[in-house]
DNA sequence: TCAATAAGTTAGGTATGTCTAACAAAATAG
DNA sequence: CTATTTTGTTAGACATACCTAACTTATTGA
């Protein structure tokens, strides 16, 4: 069995990949807040027990078995979100901190639980896939909003969860997931964007376009 | 911060204090499943962070602080398990062990969230009273109904959480907190006794009789 | 009362998961 | 193509929470 060290490192290495970044020693160390002496301890035990391969200066794959387990770990976090969301009614920036402490101690049958209590869901409440039990996932490649252009109707699909603060800005703002915007304005140098959200008109800074990512409406 | 063993140590020197038994090195070691070497390393560490007071041979005594950490931990299990039945349909031989991993990751929004859900619940599944968030139980004594004697007509007021096995045997007879019981008859020598459950006939053994407790109806 | 037994502690180890400081190796830039 | 920078590893520590084996101290029972 993973501890809980570990299944927070493959679910790190993970998203990392996921998201076209390189699962080197030193980004895996900057975004787990640990040093990289720690992330070369680590690797070298996981790969041992099997769980990546490990190249340095190339850096780390996730094996069979490892994927297995990080989908478990990312399966057992959005599950716990969307339950915290919508069973518990914490608040979309809140649910994100409670999940990491929740996933690592989620047994089967609480699992499968919250899987029928919820009508077996496919996204958490930041529009990310729930992979299923037998560890798959489509992740779609969205676009994120900063890169949108004048005119554009989108369909606002997944927004990063990680920072409260800018979740709290965005759902002020009536920016959540199935949200549709039309982009009214986009201003250069990494300016502002205006949007028309659901007949209000908004304004939203370049960097916190970044963490919401859409689609084109139909 | 007490760590999850420190709150463990706690909870058990609680529990078993008010069991009026002497929590010393080697009972709790017994009780936590650990050697009585881990358990002197641990006194020693609590009662440098003033947790306890430790007199060898006489046992160890929770200070305010450590019955504050107890009474805290205690509550959150409680309070799990009675969520766990309540609202996720978990059956009572379950709860115990869920909420022995649930306890220690419970923040206090969510804590209480649960309280209001359950609208200020004051015991648990199993009879147990829930301490309050300011750090009170009354907890009362009842007596074990292996004390009990032919033509009582008892309240069932509490049962110890502990063996699954040994409540879902009860469950089966219909014994729960709350149930109303006669005793028809009661075999010496640590026998068997018949009792009138809800209007059945029910046979059980002594030693599960043991773990339950009750009170005279009035 | 004193020897046997029970209870408790100490010493020395292990495993996990961190750290810093020093060092080695690869990538990259001029 | 070499020097600098970046990246990564090693060595040596530390904290937590355990362990066994050896030893000490208190309790108890004859």
């Amino acid at each position: 069995m993973a501890t809980h060290a570990v299944e927070d490192y493959l679910a790190m290495i993970y998203k990392v990949s996921f998201e076209g970044e390189k699962p080197t020693t030193s980004i895996i160390a900057e975004n787990m807040d640990v040093s990289k002496a720690s992330v070369t301890d680590m690797f070298k035990k996981m790969a041992i027990s099997a769980l990546i391969i490990h190249k340095p200066y190339k850096g780390v794959k996730l094996t069979r078995a490892g994927e297995k387990v990080a989908l478990e770990v990312i399966r057992h976090h959005r599950l716990v979100e969307l339950y915290l969301k919508e069973a518990m009614g914490v608040s979309w920036d809140k649910v994100h901190d409670e999940a990491d402490k929740w996933e690592h101690i989620l047994s089967e049958d609480i699992e499968d639980r919250i899987v029928e209590m919820l009508g077996n869901p496919t996204h958490d409440p930041h529009g990310a896939p729930i992979p299923t039990k037998d560890g798959h996932v489509q992740e779609e490649k969205f676009t994120p909003l900063s890169e949108a252009h004048e005119g554009e109707k989108l369909l606002v699909r997944l927004v990063e969860d990680s920072d409260p603060e800018k979740l709290r800005y965005l759902a002020e703002k009536g920016i959540f997931p199935q949200t549709v915007i039309e982009v009214k304005e986009v201003q250069p140098f990494e300016g502002p964007l205006t949007l028309d959200v659901e007949g209000h008109s908004q304004i939203i800074g370049y960097e916190v376009s970044r963490i919401v990512f859409v689609s084109q409406m139909v």
